[in-house]
DNA sequence: ACTATGACTCGAG
DNA sequence: CCTCGAGCCATAG
């Protein structure tokens, strides 16, 4: 199992806020490595029962919630955001503009 | 070394 | 709102 990429991605990810969101392109963008693809192949590799990882705050870059399916059940994802206040509407961050949140915010 | 495959993205029409 | 095409690049086989 390759880890390099990976765990670089996963690293990133617990940094995201509680309350906010990012997308594939701003992580991959952040890491200057791999792309928004690959942002979404390494959060695929989380153990589902791993929620040490806030994999559900990464969304695309329209604020959907396109990686729904790969969780246990298709509203997990759901689930998990308004569990921390975060509101989702047909698959949708709502205020997803607002919630965004860039990594390069921790270099600021 | 080569091909296929994405939890993607952006611009054009 | 939608579809299409091109670019993306680490991994798997």
């Amino acid at each position: 199992m390759p880890k390099h990429y990976i765990t670089q991605v996963h690293d990133l990810a617990r940094l995201i806020p509680k309350g906010r969101v990012s997308t594939y392109g701003a992580l991959a963008d952040y890491l200057s490595l791999g792309s928004a693809r690959m942002v979404g192949f390494a959060l695929k590799q989380i153990d589902f029962l791993d929620e040490s990882i806030p994999a559900h705050r990464v969304v695309n870059s329209k604020g959907e919630l396109s990686g729904r399916l790969a969780f246990p059940t298709p509203d997990t994802m759901q689930f998990r955001l308004s569990r921390e206040g975060t509101i989702v509407e047909k698959d949708r961050v709502v205020r997803f503009k607002d919630l965004f949140w860039h990594p390069k915010e921790l270099d600021e």
